[in-house]
DNA sequence: CGATATTGGTTAATTTTGTAACCAACAAGC
DNA sequence: GCTTGTTGGTTACAAAATTAACCAATATCG
């Protein structure tokens, strides 16, 4: 087929950071799926509530980069579990302030902790220089 | 809601890896999309054969880490757009061997080209030390 | 050989995502 | 006040991904 094989695109940079994520995912994906029945858009609206505090839909949307309607439904579903309320806001009474309840905080710290594990179990991987690169290149290219 | 914080999430490995994923990902997918209509599998399945030359769909679910109703679907949608052909293996006539056609390379050759384009414009974001170790930790981490 | 299990691949049914249309609350201009 | 436009959020409909069930070709074991 490649008689002068143009490009490696095994080493393209989106395919890497797709595997690379999709690979490392996956193991985490079944802790909220399993333990609380979450999807991976619950999760993440979780984890920005969790470490941010209360939020409008809106700010989620920005913070974690996911689409209003994403969020709407994810936002359906953690109320759903008792996870999160909203209070409508008083000067403005478009938005809602969503915030975790006690149950919604214990998953969070729950999962969170076990994300820390996790982590580190991945960090294990490499050394602690290259641990430092890694997450500063992730973080440019995430515009973060 | 944090009183005492746990673990800075926004440092999560796989979460960084998705948002990066993410964002890289989006502008070069217009390009595949725009160009030749294809999906995302269908790029990923073009460019496998086109990389390591003819294979069965087996093959590529192994290689591309896709799943065999994906790989099935995403051939079927390529050869539609006689991009691939297939051929019964003599030896195991469950086996379809598939080959792109002259179109199909001349895709895979576009869209490589400008693969590393794309690539070259990512990589100038961090100097070369730091694009080997990105790319080094992220084989390591998509356990290729 | 004949029954059963396995493998490569497709098809069908359910779930999840993406796109667009929609609604109510506010803001600005006049 | 009354338009017109924008913003925060939901809902409805189409596209796609996931899961499971399926079919035919081939191994395997008695």
């Amino acid at each position: 087929m490649a008689d002068e094989d143009p490009y490696r695109l095994t080493d393209f940079l989106p395919y890497l950071l797709n595997r690379a994520a999709e690979e490392t995912s996956l193991e985490f994906q079944a802790l909220y799926r399993e333990r609380y029945g979450m999807l991976r858009t619950e999760w993440r609206v979780l984890f920005h509530l969790g470490s941010y505090g209360p939020l409008t839909a809106r700010d989620v949307c920005e913070r974690a980069r996911l689409h209003k309607t994403k969020v709407s439904r994810a936002v359906a579903a953690l109320e759903t579990k008792r996870m999160l309320v909203r209070a409508v806001s008083e000067e403005d009474r478009r938005l809602e302030i969503l915030s975790l309840t006690r149950r919604g905080a214990a998953a969070y710290r729950d999962l969170s902790a076990a994300a820390q594990r996790y982590d580190e179990a991945l960090a294990a991987r490499f050394d602690a220089a290259e641990g430092r690169v890694l997450r500063r290149c992730l973080k440019r290219l995430a515009g973060l």
